[in-house]
RNA sequence: GGAGAGAUACCGAAGUGGUUAUAACGGAACGGUCUUGAAAACCGUCGUACCGAAAGGUACCGUGGGUUCGAAUCCCACUCUCUCCGCCA
C-alpha cells in the first residue's frame, strides 16, 4: 500500500509511476485526494464534538453533587450523541472507500528500473555457465520422468486433477534432495530455518499483498484460510503488527514450503511438466531490513539465491524486470531464469524483490533503534531461492544422457546416495 | 466436540458505570547521581495512531455489535490462550 501522505504531497510522481506500469490511475488518484480531504474534515469535526462530549461528561457527576439541574446538559448529550453517530457513519464510509482504492495502487518503481511495456524489454544483468550443446536429440523432462517412472501426472490426475503430479522412487528422493541441499546452503549462509503454516487467515493474505486484489488466484477453504501461494506469506506476517528493535535487523530466513496457486487465466500454457503446477515445492528467502539498505540487501538476496544454481552447475541468467512487468507490490525484481532444453530458452525458477514499504505498511511492520524513537517501517524483500520443482526440470533436462538415464549434479550426490537415475 | 478460567502498555498486574488510562503498583529497558569499576541505593525517562502550522484535540483495555447522557467495567456474538474431559497423528 502506498502512504496517502506521499499521494497528498506529489500525485503527479504516483500518476506518472502507474503510467510507467502500463496503467492509466490518474482518475483514480484524483478521486482519493477528494476522499481523504473530506474524510479529514469530518475527522476534525467528529473530534470536536468528542471532546465537547468528553468534557460535559465530566461536568454532570460534579452538577449532580452540588445538586444542580442536569437536564440541560443531558439534551445537549443526546444532540451530540447523534451527530456523532452520523459523523462516525460518513467517517467509516469515507474510510473503507479510501482504503478499497488504496489497495488498488501497485507499489511505484524503483528509479532504476528498467522503463519498458512488458517483458520483452527486460534486462538482462549477468549470465553464468553455457546452455549445453547435446549430440543426441535431447529429451523434456516429462518424458524422462515419464521413461524413468519418477513422474506421475497421469496418476495425479486421477487422484486430484490436472497440472498435480506424483514424484516416485529416485524423483521423490530428487525433490527432497534439493530442498535440503537449499535449505542447508542457506542456513550455513546466516538465513534463519522456518518451517511455516501452509495455511494462513484473510489478514495475512492482505498484508503482503496477495488480497483484496487477486482472490481468483488462490485456493481457500471453508474456513477462510487460504492455502499459501509462497512461504513468503506466512514468513513475512510473522512480524504483522509487530515494532521490531533496529538492532537486530537485517532479519534472514529461508523457509521450505509447499505453494498452491490456483493459475487463474494461464489455461493452455506449459500444460505439460512440471513448469506450471497448481501444487509446488520452494524454498524462500525472506529479509527485514532498514530502509537505508534494502538495495543492497536486494543485490546480496539475489547473489545467495545465484548461489544454490551454481552448486548445482546449472546455467541461468539474470534480469531486471521492466516496469511493465513488475509484479504488483514490487519496487524492483530480479528474475533468475534457469536454461531449459525443452523450451529452448531461460525459464524463471526465482524472482527476487525489494518491497520497500510496501508490505510493511499494509502489515504494519515497524523497527526503532532506541526505545525513545519513533517507529518507522521495515523494508520486506524476498526471493525464492529457488523454485525445487523449476529445479528438477532443469536437472534432469541438463544432466540427461543419451541412454536416457540422468547423472545426478555432484552436490546432491550425499543427498540423493546415488550418482545417477536409471 | 464438552466444561471451566482468562485476554489491560515490553513483561507481570490493579482498576467492576462518571469526577486522573498522559493506565496505580512491581519488574525490564534507557539516562543520571554515587563508585577506581561494577552491583546496590536514589532521581528521572519509558505505548501507538490520526487531525492540526502550533496550542491543542481525538481514538485505542482481544475483535465486532448493543445498553446508557456517560462503558475497561453491564449485555450479545466472535477470536485467541490456559486447565480438565473426549477424540486423534
Amino acid at each position: 500500500m502506498l502512504d496517502i501522505k506521499a499521494v497528498r504531497e506529489n500525485p503527479q510522481r504516483v500518476k506518472d509511476a502507474m503510467r510507467s506500469r502500463n496503467k492509466n490511475m490518474d482518475v483514480l488518484v484524483d478521486e482519493v485526494l477528494a476522499i481523504d480531504e473530506q474524510r479529514r474534515g469530518i475527522m476534525t469535526a467528529s473530534d470536536a464534538l468528542r471532546n465537547e462530549q468528553n468534557e460535559a461528561s465530566r461536568e454532570i457527576p460534579k452538577l449532580k453533587k452540588e445538586g444542580g439541574d442536569v437536564s440541560a446538559i443531558f439534551a445537549r448529550m443526546s444532540e451530540l450523541k447523534e451527530t456523532i453517530k452520523k459523523n462516525d457513519e460518513q467517517l467509516s464510509e469515507l474510510e473503507d472507500k479510501q482504503k478499497t482504492i488504496m489497495y488498488e495502487f501497485p507499489n511505484i518503481p524503483h528509479e532504476s528500473v528498467p522503463v519498458g511495456k512488458d517483458d520483452t524489454e527486460n534486462v538482462e544483468v549477468r549470465k553464468s555457465g553455457e546452455p549445453r550443446k547435446f549430440d543426441f536429440e535431447a529429451k523434456a523432462h516429462w518424458d524422462l520422468g515419464a521413461d524413468l517412472g519418477i513422474l506421475d501426472p497421469e496418476t495425479a490426475a486421477k487422484v486430484t486433477g490436472a497440472r498435480f503430479t506424483f514424484y516416485k522412487g529416485l524423483g521423490a528422493r530428487l525433490e527432497r534432495a534439493i530442498i535440503n541441499l537449499y535449505l542447508n546452503t542457506h542456513t550455513a549462509n546466516g538465513y534463519t530455518e522456518i518451517f511455516p503454516p501452509f495455511l494462513v487467515n484473510r489478514a495475512s493474505m492482505t498484508g503482503t499483498g496477495q488480497l483484496p486484489k487477486f482472490e481468483d488466484d488462490a485456493f481457500k477453504t471453508t474456513e477462510d484460510y487460504f492455502l499459501i501461494p509462497t512461504a513468503e506469506v506466512p514468513v513475512t506476517n510473522m512480524y504483522r503488527d509487530e515494532i521490531l528493535d533496529g538492532k537486530e535487523l537485517p532479519l534472514r530466513y529461508c523457509a521450505y514450503s509447499a505453494c498452491f496457486r490456483a493459475e487463474a487465466g494461464s489455461a493452455g500454457r506449459d500444460t505439460r511438466g512440471l513448469i506450471r503446477q497448481h501444487q509446488f515445492n520452494k524454498v524462500e528467502l525472506v529479509k527485514f531490513v532498514n530502509p537505508e539498505n534494502s538495495y543492497e540487501e536486494l543485490e546480496m538476496l539475489t547473489n545467495d539465491a545465484e548461489r544454490v544454481l551454481l552448486l548445482l552447475g546449472l546455467p541461468y541468467r539474470v534480469v531486471a524486470l521492466s516496469t511493465g512487468d513488475l509484479g504488483f507490490s514490487s519496487a524492483k525484481t530480479y528474475d533468475i531464469e534457469v536454461w531449459m532444453p525443452s523450451y529452448n530458452r531461460y525459464v524463471e525458477i526465482s524472482s527476487c524483490s525489494n518491497f520497500e514499504d510496501f508490505q510493511a505498511r499494509r502489515a504494519s511492520i515497524r523497527f526503532k533503534n532506541e526505545q525513545k524513537d519513533k517507529a518507522q517501517l521495515v523494508h520486506t524483500l524476498n526471493g525464492s531461492g529457488v523454485a525445487i520443482g523449476r529445479t528438477t526440470a532443469a536437472i534432469l533436462e541438463n544432466y540427461q544422457n543419451e541412454d536416457g538415464t540422468i547423472t545426478v549434479p555432484e552436490a546432491l550426490v550425499p543427498y540423493m546416495g546415488t550418482d545417477k537415475i536409471g
